[in-house]
DNA sequence: TTGTAATTACGAAATTATTCGTATAAACTT
DNA sequence: AAGTTTATACGAATAATTTCGTAATTACAA
């Protein structure tokens, strides 16, 4: 049983669920409408498949449904970047990150957010 | 004239060129063949419109067509892991270095070359 | 030059993703 | 209860991607 992976659009309401929480259709619309075109039945039958892939759970209230993430973000993320490293860089995380380093411009304080997280990471490794 | 962004199937062509330099659609095909059942004509017709959408430059030789990446695998790397952070890490690079650390384990060698990496970001950000 | 093998070009089928129109159903209002 | 509003369900159109079959072209060999 893997999670199945979303779509560019999917993914765009899998962030608006995780961001707000627990929201009908019509609220998922409204947001995405904000940026971009998109009509309401779009957005419905969008959820509705996401339903059926088990990407979103769902829940009757009065009328009206109510959506929610079946799946962490941490878990989309990790799958996301998975295929990022395999299709794009060889297979190395390495080479990802060093890549994103240099050309995202991380100011100085994230740089050093970044390197005491690596070294607590180093320091469990050692023990 | 912003660089077209390659499909999946794409993407896989273009690793094969990055990797083995200007190559005929046979070469390629085989090489594709290894890891996944695809017909000849499949993988000319990707390289075809590859060519069009200017993803690829080719040059005539006898009877065949030698293919070569137009773009770097740099930029491309750069676009797709733009287009990541944009849609699964709400634009934070960090978010997307932090995740791909903690969980893609990294080996401590590795780890060591990254702050290094991160040591020499600095320095050129204080001076 | 005729035949054969290798390559390209082209069109169209198959698949997957996105979009929306229309019909149906549920809840509320009068 | 009848009408109105709001939501869902469903089917089908459109678009994007991937696939491959067939015909035409090229080079080479007999």
């Amino acid at each position: 049983m893997n999670l199945p992976k979303p779509t560019d659009s999917e993914l765009a309401i899998l962030q608006e669920l995780w961001k707000r929480g627990p929201s009908t259709v019509k609220v998922i619309h409204e947001a995405l409408s904000a940026t971009r075109d998109i009509g309401y039945t779009t957005a419905l039958k969008l959820m509705q498949i996401m339903h059926e892939k088990g990407l979103l759970t769902r829940e009757r209230e009065g009328k009206t449904h109510i959506y929610q993430p079946a799946v962490s973000q941490e878990k989309i993320q990790n799958q996301l970047l998975n295929k990022l490293v395999d299709t794009a860089f060889q297979g190395s995380a390495m080479k990802l990150i060093m890549q994103a380093l240099g050309n995202q411009n991380t100011s100085t304080d994230e740089l050093t957010q970044i390197k005491s997280f690596i070294e607590k990471l180093e320091g469990g490794q050692n023990e």
